[in-house]
DNA sequence: TCAAAAATGTCTCACGTTGTCATTATGGCG
DNA sequence: CGCCATAATGACAACGTGAGACATTTTTGA
């Protein structure tokens, strides 16, 4: 592998010029310098990160902190939004996946301490509270905040994007909406609960008892919840025109229910959801019509403040998502 | 940040004892080596990365490639299963997507030579045949296999899936199948259509008329396929007694036409899939009985391969997959 | 008590890059 | 032409680690 050496005797000029070139310095005869890049590419001369590091003491990696966030599969957005916007940068990132265990804890912070990593994202696979010890460095969190330590942390805007989808299902004609909403112990279910009353009562209506507080587990164990809960619902006669879940796997469930209950999705009865993960959503007949989370977004907006020259005001930034409209109400 | 030379003034030894205990040199005096292990945990050190590299030229880093792997949400068990083989090997493994373009791959290649990576994870987001340019270093196929350019690869072994699959849905006693194939561009395609047929032969059943080469592109659109194409075939008197699909997302349209004509999964008809895309599989109604592609388990084998101490032969490995069996046949 | 063996230390170099400072080339002007 | 200012370039050290060669000290065992 060259090195900067090499280009330099090539070039037949000092070590010190190539280096000038390397990093755009000022001082050095364009003719100087186009000699030098064009040795560079024609020898396929790559810097050493090693030798850079060693040098500057700090390093370009921001560290992306994944708590059980590749095991998920929507939330893999949050990692491709980080990745491409580092790619936009050209900033580098390191991936490093914890099961939530302080050993992991404690390694994916050592890893981060060796390469000298400048700056960190830490996150969760569902909207949460955290609290995290001190670190040495910059951190951003995602899909998550810490109530205790004020850090600068980017998650979805659960209140406002249960307002407007209920304002969309109110503004299509439905009157007798029920939310078969997320278990408490997720944060997005008590926001998308408060959005969801909150807009109705803008609209005159009131929904409060149209909510039910789901079982869904964070690895989910809700089949028995919708298969349980929505018959009755169904066959009450003040049956609900349209079912919202919480997310949607739910909703799966919720057309076979209908399905079985011999109503048709969008037109007996609308469906709606919070998620929008590509391959249900798309696939479901009717298509399902959901309440995208910005993971994406989120994602690329913590790299942007991960990469930042300063670090930014300890604030929660709220991001908002847009419906996915597809056919199912 | 402390480096060695701060544990050995602290441990009033000399820089070369830090080293030995460092790199587990023998002849250092158990006391010794505890005094200075129990140093650098007090201390918090962490070796540089940089200077280590550096010194030994060569890192322990490994490339993942992932050509649009990321944003496929069943391959992304390729990935955790890399990532967490890499955790347990001690190695670190830098994850780098491309959309296929030219200028990633060459960014990508960037990367990681200057990262002086000793080995890379090439993976494609569905089982394919492809042409590299050669690498300057190991390079390990995932999911892809080059049949120029001989280097080992790691499939899923589609065609022994197929049979498996087969064999069980025929001592279930099924006797008309009927297989809702991928389209012909997926090299799995071909090789699940032969072991279809092949282990129909061998319990004695023709099934060559009974699979229908799909229209399924990689960004799915083959909606219009089986909702087309399935009403004929349960409309017919010979209707199949049971759809073997090509995908997860195949099988939710299948069940929704079913539901349709008024069947019920997996007693009226029984439907059978490949992939176990978790969310899809487990959410339907019943679950979806199908055959999980091995990616988690290709995942760490090439992950194996890759931090392996020398060169493996230039062979493709086929991993086999496991039914995972729910209610749908 | 002494020799052998084990443990530890000293010193040196190399790795590739960049910051500091010194040196050389160039151009302008009297 | 000679001088100086400035532009261009070069020499060298330092970063933290690992490794080799070899010296010195400590421990062990007979």
């Amino acid at each position: 592998m060259n090195t900067q050496k090499d280009i330099a005797r090539a070039a037949g000029v000092s070590l010190k010029t190539v280096s000038r070139v390397m990093n755009g310095e000022e001082g050095v005869k364009p003719a100087t310098r186009e000699k030098v890049r064009r040795l560079m590419r024609e020898m396929g001369y790559q810097p050493s990160v090693a030798a850079q590091l060693m040098r500057t003491k700090q390093s370009d990696i921001v560290g992306f902190i994944a708590d059980r966030v590749a095991t998920s599969f929507s939330s893999i957005d949050l990692i491709r939004g980080a990745q491409d916007m580092a790619w936009e940068l050209g900033r580098r990132m390191m991936l490093l996946s914890t099961q939530g265990t302080a050993r992991d804890e404690y390694l994916a912070e050592a890893e981060l301490a060796q390469f000298r990593a400048g700056a960190a994202i830490y996150a969760t696979i569902s909207h949460q509270a955290v609290r995290l010890d001190p670190a040495p460095r910059r951190r951003i969190l995602l899909n998550c905040f810490d109530p205790e330590t004020p850090s600068l942390a980017f998650v979805p805007d659960d209140y406002q994007m249960a307002r407007d989808l209920t304002r969309t299902i109110f503004e299509r004609g439905y009157r007798r909406p029920f939310f078969l909403n997320l278990s408490e112990d997720h944060v997005a279910a008590k926001l998308r609960r408060d959005g969801f009353i909150d807009e109705a009562r803008a609209c005159g209506l009131e929904v409060a008892d149209r909510v039910l507080e789901g079982t869904v587990a964070v690895d989910g164990g809700h089949r028995q919840c919708v298969d349980d809960v929505l018959p009755p619902l169904l066959s009450d006669k003040e049956r609900p025109d349209l079912v919202l879940c919480g997310q949607d796997q739910m909703a799966m469930q919720v057309y076979a229910q209908l399905w079985r209950a011999g109503l048709e999705v969008g037109r007996d009865v609308g469906v709606a959801s919070f998620d929008n993960q590509e391959p249900i959503a798309a696939n479901l007949t009717p298509g399902l019509s959901t309440m995208a989370l910005p993971y994406y977004e989120m994602g690329r907006q913590a790299m942007v403040a991960a990469c930042a020259a300063s670090d930014g005001a300890p604030e929660i930034v709220r991001i908002p998502g847009t419906l996915q409209d597809r056919a199912s109400f």
